[in-house]
DNA sequence: AGGGGTGCCGGAAACGTTACCGGGAACATT
DNA sequence: AATGTTCCCGGTAACGTTTCCGGCACCCCT
């Protein structure tokens, strides 16, 4: 389907027209002061020559593209697609257009350095303006605006959007113990990512302040992943006194559980309370009580935040909390 | 988080480690000819000063960026989801990047010219080859190779990844058949997509074979969304003889039907047998029988045949036909 | 000792575009 | 009639890279 040739360049177009290379770019960017006839006449040549200019080539020499760069680590887990979902809503409705940039790769140790590059990658050259998912780096250096989507640093210093994980992971917690719930079984996140820290944080506080003790036995360690989180929710219900609820740091996480269940003959919610983290839209099918994070939200609203900065404006609020909300469906019951 | 700055340029690397311009492009690209001392301070450098070059920059000079494009109508919808996927899996592998790029909405009229304007913007100056998901156009103009995903004509004329659509509805509505269903309703899809007919032919065609008349009233005609679905299955479940059984042309129309069934107090599959096509994640939560279409796989193939077609290799199958599959769940039952 | 590699590097052209400057023609103003 | 103004348009310098060409050392031969 490729018929490989020569691209035609302005200057072809120039020439079949018999204007100045000029012209011709004062057609293509709509400048006023070409006659009428004129911008007819290239504008016919140009659509006869099938042109179309060079991305590369404009945006070197001109800094507006109307194009807004997406960087995510990885555009597979569900967390993404949601957050690119988000994005794409908020592009639509700004008539730009989006251009997603990933290495498919979830680099354990990601470094600040390589984040600054793939940011430098779209930024000095094809977009506007770049929003970046969970990036470690606490700030960075470009021409144009960069906005965090769920940072992975306590205070981000420049425009962010971030849940509020832990009043989310509380209310989970909450909300089993208000079941009666009190020995309470936990599946960890990735270690890397902020996120998880927060919700085991409020894991182990909230215990605390029940005065139920934190056992080392109930907190398992996963990474977010539902094969992973098989593993650690059979570790929890083989123990001798297994718990009777499980809080999964996010919702893949409560997939593995359910997952192990099924296998072990356990009946939730009947034998086994199980609450996620995130609100995945499986999570819907599987009536799964969890904690909306609204991801859908946090990449429309950072959207916005970059157009308002690409305009020139200034953010009446630099860091948006997007709220999270106990979402309660049918894998929690009273004990 | 991002500082307003010029951004650093491979002169400013080239001042700073006390080189040429081309030492540091060398050192860049791993040329062979630097020695290792100097490659050593140079990279250095690079470190120190965050540089990263210019995609625009690099691309317009030298046709090789290890990037390839991806250019989709929608960005929401669940195949296009798992078409990201499935290519993301691919240059997983290639170590390739990736760009997505969409304008997000979805002209129903998409135009060639339209079309050949997307491949153009990626192609002639950041990708090295570009993937189209159901393009309209029978070829492209480009430098670079183009491959095309579920294409929306009979028989593309370059290289392209296509299921089959005929046999997967074939085998839809036999299986409905030899379950002893007789009246068979139809949602159809959007009526500008080359898959949209194929299955609603196979329909046609299967119904005749066995001798059973194609009834107008059990033709309707929706969207492949799942709010058209839902008018289309109430007014199909409305009929004085009302079908035993549907056959939705995508899931997310199957989606619909249950929405309704369940809304109208039918049960599926016990008064109504249903059958979707595409086999998107929600279909084995929601235990949904259809016919998957391994969208995945399609994107993974497509970007494999791309591969090698910028690595300058023949292809020996310029059409690659994914097979589709019957998946038998829980939505159907005998009559 | 002179000639031919070889290793390393710098200079300059080129990629396709836009921004800036300036200039000619036509028309209006004193 | 001379002087501005306005409307178009062309020439040229950037933008940040890579590639090509060539050149200077140095070493190894004979």
């Amino acid at each position: 389907m490729a018929i490989r040739k020569r691209s035609v360049t302005i200057i072809d177009v120039a020439e079949a027209a018999g204007v100045s290379v000029s012209t011709v770019s004062r057609v293509l960017n709509n400048k006023d002061d070409v006659s009428e006839e004129t911008f007819q006449r290239v504008s016919q040549v140009i659509d006869d020559l099938g042109y179309s200019s060079s991305l590369a080539a404009r945006s070197m020499r001109s800094r507006k593209t109307n194009v807004i760069g997406l960087i995510m680590p990885d555009v597979d887990d569900p967390f993404s697609v949601e957050v690119i979902r988000g994005v794409n809503r908020a592009i639509v409705e700004l008539k730009y257009d989006l251009l997603i940039y990933t290495n498919g790769d979830i680099p354990r140790n990601i470094s600040a350095s390589r984040e600054q590059q793939y940011v430098t990658l779209l930024n000095s050259s094809i977009t506007d303006g770049v929003i970046i998912v969970t990036p470690v780096s606490r700030r960075f250096s470009s021409v144009s605006p960069v906005v965090s989507v769920d940072p992975n640093i306590d205070n981000p210093s420049g425009p962010a959007v971030i849940a509020t994980n832990l009043k989310g992971a509380t209310d989970a917690m909450q909300h089993l113990l208000e079941l009666g719930h009190k020995r309470i079984g936990y599946i960890g996140g990735r270690t890397d990512l902020l996120s998880a820290h927060l919700r085991l944080d409020a894991y182990k506080r909230i215990l605390e302040q029940n005065g139920i003790p934190v056992e080392q036995e109930l907190i398992t360690s996963g990474d977010f992943k539902t094969e992973t989180a098989m593993k650690c929710a059979y570790q929890l219900l083989s123990l001798d006194d297994p718990p009777t609820a499980i809080f999964a740091s996010n919702d893949q996480s409560a997939v593995g559980v359910i997952a192990v269940t099924e296998f072990l003959g356990i009946r939730i919610p009947e034998d086994l309370s199980l609450v996620g983290f995130d609100n995945i839209p499986e999570a819907a099918y599987l009536d799964l009580t969890t904690i909306d994070q609204n991801i859908n939200e946090m990449g429309y609203v950072g959207t916005k935040m970059l157009y308002n900065l690409i305009q020139g404006k200034t953010l009446d609020q630099v860091l948006q909390k997007i709220e999270t909300k106990l979402i309660i469906r049918g894998t929690t019951l009273p004990i």
